[in-house]
DNA sequence: AATACTACCTGCGTGC
DNA sequence: TGCACGCAGGTAGTAT
């Protein structure tokens, strides 16, 4: 499932192949990934574009374009690749194709269809919801920020507030969990419950964690692969996600699975403390 | 306003 | 062998 680390993994990989390369025509063989505007009006706009850079804010990623920016979110199985022939248009799961003027292409594949683009024009209406995110938390957070943040969400679940992306935004479900286990914490814990020193040792955990996934090519269980078709490895370094049922790689202890924000939640129950 | 829960979607593993 | 079912999770929408 791509969250931040995934997401800043594949936008490396476009930079480097993509950048300043003119559009030259775009397949959609699904209509349903464009969110904004029509699928008539989102091809011929992009036709003859140039991408001029690749940014991301949490897990969306965003294609300056001149006068517009395309709006990209993979949510759990969307795949960007990078290919030197534009795939068979029967290829499977095959979303949208960007076909670039020196032959190269920009490829979209979504296994479950959760996926969307959006292309946007500047100071157009905010179409793909990226204002509504939170500040990213590698390009944007810091103690400060996530201390004052965590003044209004006291009553909240450390674990949902984690996945909520209008508090802070790129973490899911596989970095939240290891950054929790990582801090000592147990996902259950209300937010104002925590400790100046706990929260502290918890942003360090998030945004540590968080550049391992980037250093390791992010974390591939069934979908996830970068822009040339690999796997990532961090899913060989997690200390409990789908870890239930074997051994804490510090105590011993079986670790264990529980409900949490409807996720899947795993934890140490010896070295991340009870819930209150 | 903050918090929590569910629908959306498809492939895969499990159990009968 | 075949088939029903539960599960995976990011986000929008809804309810409290």
């Amino acid at each position: 499932m791509p969250e931040l680390p995934e997401v800043e993994v594949v936008r490396r990989g476009l930079e480097a192949v993509a950048s300043k390369k003119q559009i030259k025509e775009v397949w959609v063989p699904t209509p349903g990934v464009v969110g904004h505007p029509s699928v008539e009006k989102f091809i011929a706009l992009l036709r003859q574009k140039q991408i001029i850079s690749f940014d991301r804010h949490g897990k969306y990623l965003i294609v300056y374009l001149n006068n517009y920016k395309l709006v990209i979110h993979l949510r759990m199985t969307g795949v960007l690749t990078c290919e030197d022939q534009p795939p068979p248009l029967e290829s499977r799961h095959m979303r949208m194709v960007i076909l670039l003027q020196d032959g190269g292409t920009i490829c979209f594949y979504d296994q479950r269809k959760f996926g969307k683009v959006w292309l946007l024009q500047t100071g157009e209406e905010d179409y793909a919801g990226i204002n509504r995110l939170g500040p990213d938390w590698l390009n944007e957070a810091n103690w400060e920020l996530f201390k004052e943040r965590l003044k209004s969400r006291k009553r909240a679940r450390i674990k949902n507030l984690l996945l909520d992306q209008s508090f802070m935004a790129g973490l899911g479900n596989i970095y939240t969990d290891e950054s929790l286990y990582r801090a000592g914490i147990h996902p259950s814990k209300r937010a104002g419950e925590l400790s100046s020193t706990q929260l502290y040792d918890l942003y360090h955990a998030i945004i540590q964690t968080l550049k391992e996934g980037i250093e390791q090519g992010g974390t591939s269980f069934s979908n996830y692969l970068n822009t040339t078709g690999e796997e990532g490895g961090y899913q060989n370094s997690l200390s409990v996600y789908r870890r239930k049922g074997q051994s804490c790689q510090n105590c011993g202890s079986i670790i264990q699975k529980i409900i949490l924000g409807g996720r899947g939640t795993h934890f140490c129950p010896n070295c991340q403390d009870s819930a209150g």
